[in-house]
RNA sequence: GGCCCGUUCGUCUAGGGGUUAGGACGCAGGAUUUUCAUUCCUGUAACACGGGUUCGAAUCCCGUACGGGCUACCA
């Protein structure tokens, strides 16, 4: 292993529309092996396929990436000296490098059209373009230098491909899953440069990555394949000694059935498995984000680094400083892990329970006021406060606890119904005279206020809380109901308790 | 089909020649609590199969099965 002293990781997505969670693992785990280096996070942008190039993906993927704290140091939109960080602006530099292979005898021209190659491949299955089917091909192996001086002359379309050696080991070192060999002659003749002039990801990956001096590449397993492609291209181009190490990462699996995750498996079982939301054409290209769903970008980061990867402790929950200090490569599972949405949750949960109050506020807020509502601050932040343990995604905050800030319209029938008799509206209204001449209104007072009278009554606390509770927020279910009454104060507390009554009272006759 | 990678509770995983195979999610039960939630306790459940190697294999080797990836002028 050579000495690398400027530790340089990319994240190299290609903008063909929302990123799914298992792209963001993906750039997760280089931008914590960047900064636990030492090293730069690069993002660069593979938009070499001008047919599946979509219009926002590449602000999708960097509002992503910020989203979750993955900010990088370098790339597209955020400088560097190795830019231009999108393919398609250093086109030139591929062909350069491209007819360099020519000139020493590691690639070709192929004239083969689409339609020849299909043709090919219908009359058998198993065809591939390689060193036993080249010579069969229209291509400049075979075919006189003048006529592919002439066609060259004539622009007429041509591809330039990798000429794979024959009866050649290739030996791959993967950081995760040891030593890989493939034999060359299972290795057909890709394509380096398209007869758009554009190079395709195995040609602009490994120029890239020479010239961007990419130390470390931690890429979907996927990959794994084709990495004996990318070492001859090393080789043929002089570069091998600074090859960037590999690591080939187990994939990301469907939360149910088979089958790596895919974009529709979010919209099948209605949960998210992109980190934004994403506007397609059709409801159908359209898919819910973690972010809209109510996550904390904490959990989400936190989660995915647990997907594939583990520490080897206890320790689950895990900040990024930690995450960056704990990270290893020899730690990276070697199978798929399956997307499991209920583990996901429950993170979520752990980061919304530990956050304080004023965070929590903010994050809550826009969903208060999404139903009309301004709550000042100090009031939110302890409605937060009262709910935190009680919410998994932070729309919850509204759905369990909207009553903090409106009139309930349904409320918990089965308990008043059983509880709620002829005796109760007398009774009730004595209980809410008492605590309006409660001296100080604090949950403590109120509490020892309520006490007494079920004691002087000779009642037991489930006469009266379960109805008090109800009464109060139309629910069995919430935060003590002291604290409730002390932070709405006497007044508003006299307000819900007398309409709520009322309205007990009308369903008794 | 060919090539490559993988396989420990339902899920994420620890362990890696001798362990009661550990933890977490989920689920079930219990304790605490005015409710719900939290917290705590308990339970549930796994080394794919077959052969070797070895005193001893979940752990090493080989096969098989199963799963996955790749096999484009897509990345």
């Amino acid at each position: 292993m050579t000495i690398m002293e400027n530790i340089r990781l990319r994240f190299a997505p290609s903008p063909t529309g929302a990123l799914h969670i298992g792209g963001i693992r993906t750039a997760l785990y280089n931008y914590l092996l960047a900064k636990q280096l030492g090293g730069k996070f690069i993002l660069r942008i593979e938009d070499t396929d001008q047919n599946r190039f979509v219009p926002g993906a590449e602000a999708y993927i960097i509002e992503a990436l910020r989203w979750c704290g993955l900010v990088p140091d370098e790339g597209v939109e955020f400088g560097g000296e190795y830019g231009p960080y999108r393919q398609s602006e250093r086109k030139a530099i591929y062909r350069q490098y491209a007819e360099e292979l020519i000139k020493n005898g590691h690639a070709y021209y192929a004239f083969d059209t689409p339609e020849e190659l299909d043709a090919r491949r219908a009359a058998d299955e198993n065809f591939k373009y390689d060193f036993n089917t080249r010579t069969t091909l229209r291509n400049s192996l075979t075919m006189p230098a003048n006529e592919v001086a002439d066609l060259l002359a004539k622009d007429a379309p041509y591809v330039i491909r990798i000429h794979v050696p024959e009866g050649e080991v290739v030996r791959i070192h993967d950081l995760v899953r040891g030593d890989v060999q493939f034999q060359s002659n299972e290795l057909d003749d890709k394509v380096m440069l398209k007869s758009d002039g554009m190079p395709t990801y195995h040609m602009a990956n490994i120029v890239d990555d020479h010239l961007m001096k990419i130390t470390h590449v931690i890429r979907g397993e996927e990959w794994l394949p084709s990495t004996a492609h990318h070492v001859l291209l090393y080789r043929f181009l002089g570069w091998e000694s600074t090859m960037p190490q590999f690591a080939h990462l187990p994939l990301i699996l469907k939360p149910t059935g088979q089958g790596k995750l895919s974009k529709r498996d979010g919209t099948k079982l209605g949960i998210p498995v992109f980190p934004l939301s994403w506007k397609g054409e059709t409801a159908e290209e359209s898919f819910v984000g973690f972010r809209e769903y109510g996550f904390d970008p904490r959990a989400v980061v936190n989660f995915l680094a647990f997907l594939g990867w583990n520490p080897g402790t206890e320790q689950e929950i895990f900040s990024i400083e930690e995450l960056i200090q704990a990270f290893s490569i020899e730690k990276i599972g070697k199978s798929g892990a399956r997307f499991d949405f209920e583990k996901a949750k429950w993170f979520n949960q752990q980061y919304l329970m530990a956050s304080d109050n004023a965070h929590l506020a903010q994050l809550a807020r826009p969903y208060i006021e999404q139903h009309g509502h301004k709550p000042d601050e100090s009031f939110l932040q302890a409605f937060c406060g009262m709910m935190k343990e009680r919410v998994v995604v932070i729309p919850d905050f509204w759905t369990n606890g909207h009553y903090f800030f409106e009139d309930f319209t349904e409320y918990d029938d089965k308990t008043i119904g059983k509880k709620w008799t002829a005796d109760s509206p007398a009774l009730f209204a004595r209980l809410t005279e008492s605590l309006d001449a409660l001296p100080v209104y604090d949950a403590a007072t109120i509490q020892a206020g309520v006490e007494a009278f079920i004691s002087e009554n000779g009642l037991k606390f489930g006469d009266v809380l379960p109805i008090l509770r109800v009464g109060l927020t139309g629910t069995v279910k919430g935060p003590g109901v002291f604290d409730m009454m002390a932070l709405w104060g006497k007044e508003e507390v006299r307000r819900r308790l007398e309409r709520s009554y009322a309205l007990f009272t009308a369903k008794l006759q």
